[in-house]
DNA sequence: CTGAAAGCGCTAACAA
DNA sequence: TTGTTAGCGCTTTCAG
């Protein structure tokens, strides 16, 4: 008498269970399960009895169940550094893709530019919530002094490798993208330029400031004469470093900026006060965010393929996680897009600095 | 002998479970869970001991057992219509707050605009991943005639009810927020008007449409001179909608577009065309999204709370998930952003008009 | 091809 | 305060 499917008189309506799957076709829980898992293993017979009494009962499998039996969940963490950030949207847009595609869903784990966030994700990860990791934070989550990917589970990064950590990686290579920039920059004529950082110990942005100046000393360029402001990737930073820009008389003719936001503040901000872009400035930007192309004038910038970046990172993980043993790192080509924001300097700045 | 606690030999490394933290402490395994949900009901001694156990074993409790065994998943599954569209972003981000603070965390359902992908989502609501769902779709989620709210968890929405449904909400009065928008165009003198529709059939989209055309009447406005045009809420269609504008000879002299991305489109098609804003045409956009402060000329707006909107949101849900009765509904305040995007209409418009 | 049985790791009565 | 026990609902050997 044990294990008699009672219907428990509660209010609550309780789901059905394999047992009343099993009971109403005539068959074991086993039976059942194999009709879902491996159609092939049952009779047409049994099958067709347990389809129907599937239907008939509205059954659909816990999922605590088969995740604590099979030890999977069918669930991918991706650590996005900020969830507001107009840049990452279309990058979870391209995860999501091919995760839904695979049967995956997608917790965020959205650290808010703030590392305390971490350890909340860690926990996620080493209680098995979760079957894999994609990472767009250029920090590996830590707590409590374990580290996310000492949990064991495949793991790979967007937009920025882990320094150190050898983790797979998509991404697009900065360097060469800025050397492009500098190119660019110089071809069009311009001898003195500017710099806006992202954040201090971002590696990324590392990159870019290398072959940015690389590019600039190749073409011959004085490195003393390049001014640098530094920045968070954030519009404001950007703003901020216009200010500075205005209240200096000897200014650059050219400005990189290390994200379109900081670009694009950069612009209002000058613009407001009566600068011209580009017959006064040029102005770069770095990853061709949707606005870029909206803001007056459209944005000269290095073109991050966001959604291909976060379509070929979940296809990474996939592979690790059917098995396979993908390449150890991508890099995606980042266009550099030249539009109306950038053009030669004009003639009397550049007779001032000859004279 | 039964159930001794062997260290498997594979390669596997098994994490610490439950029993081993037992073992090791000394204890049974209720009284490790007991320290680890109720302390109080333990001992000072044991709980110390199963401290120790803790750290030295490196234990985090499985979730999949724990979801099974307690039927709760400390998910929140947020449908999202287009995780990609900005104005969601930051509507996301008050939600995580929200969630993270109460220990829940966040299953991302993006619907990519495409019903096809809702079914997906019943599933996951009905094999019981998640505790409680917050959707920002005005369609409740169906699949294989089974609606989601049927499943019997806690639901509310964000930006929109879902018509019919009963579920609480948060959002704006659309009605209110556009019957302003109409008397701040009338009132700067503009008699000839355009409105940008959004999808055809969004709630949202209706009410701002009467709301709008309400305040036109009451201003004396004759409606035979307002121009529609259909558009999506996204940038293209705005600026198709400038296209057929620029095309016409008989133009409005002001525009409300129920999205900001119509309303940057819009202006962005006409600006290229030599159209001045706000001299020529007065533009209104709605939402308040980030941009709509960053492009040239500012633009006047009805700004959407839109992280309060996902807070209060989040919070109604919680409240329900905690056993409370919130409230069937909230409207959070929508200010119209009066920016530089909206003047008088010319002077030689007006005349036009009277003569 | 099918069923019985043994848990996955945890929590919650119930006794002690 | 603590331990024992009985599962949560499912999958997966192992026999048959």
């Amino acid at each position: 008498m044990k294990k008699t499917p009672t219907s428990t008189g509660g209010s609550q309506r309780r789901s059905a269970t394999i047992h009343d799957v099993a009971a109403r076709a005539g068959v074991s829980t086993a039976t059942v399960s194999r009709s879902l898992a491996t159609p092939d293993l049952v009779s047409d017979a049994a099958r067709k009895r347990v389809t129907a009494a599937i239907k008939a009962t509205g059954y659909t499998p816990n999922v605590a169940a088969r995740n604590l039996r099979a030890r999977r969940t069918m669930m991918v963490l991706v650590i996005v550094p900020n969830i507001a950030n107009a840049f990452f949207a279309e990058i979870l847009r391209g995860i999501d893709d091919e995760l839904v595609a695979s049967g995956y869903g997608m917790i965020i784990g959205n650290l808010d530019n703030k590392a305390e966030r971490e350890p909340r994700y860690v926990d996620l990860v080493y209680s098995g919530q979760v079957d894999a990791v994609l990472s767009m934070s250029a920090r590996m989550p830590a707590a409590n002094g374990r580290m996310m990917s000492e949990a064991g589970l495949p793991m790979a990064t967007i937009c920025s490798g882990i320094p150190g950590s050898g983790l797979p990686f998509v991404m697009v290579d900065n360097y060469k993208a800025s050397l492009a920039v500098a190119g660019h920059l110089v071809g069009l004529g311009h001898r003195r330029f500017g710099y806006i950082h992202g954040p201090a110990d971002n590696v990324n942005d590392v990159e870019r400031r290398a072959g940015f100046l690389a590019g600039l000393e190749a073409e011959g360029i004085e490195l003393d004469d390049v001014s640098f402001w530094h920045g968070d990737f954030y519009l404001e930073s950007g703003m901020a470093a216009g200010r500075d820009f205005l209240a200096n008389r000897d200014r650059p003719t050219a400005i990189f900026a290390t994200s379109d936001y900081m670009a694009i503040g950069f612009m209002k901000e000058v613009g407001g006060a009566g600068v011209r872009v580009p017959e006064d400035i040029s102005i770069v930007g770095f990853d061709g965010i949707e606005f870029s192309e909206v803001v007056t004038p459209n944005l000269t910038t290095v073109c991050q393929p966001r959604y291909e970046l976060g379509r070929t990172g979940a296809r990474l993980l996939l592979e690790r996680l059917k098995g396979g043993t993908p390449p150890a790192g991508i890099y995606l080509d980042a266009p550099l897009l030249i539009r109306d924001s950038t053009a030669p300097p004009r003639l009397e700045t550049r007779m001032r600095r000859s004279g």
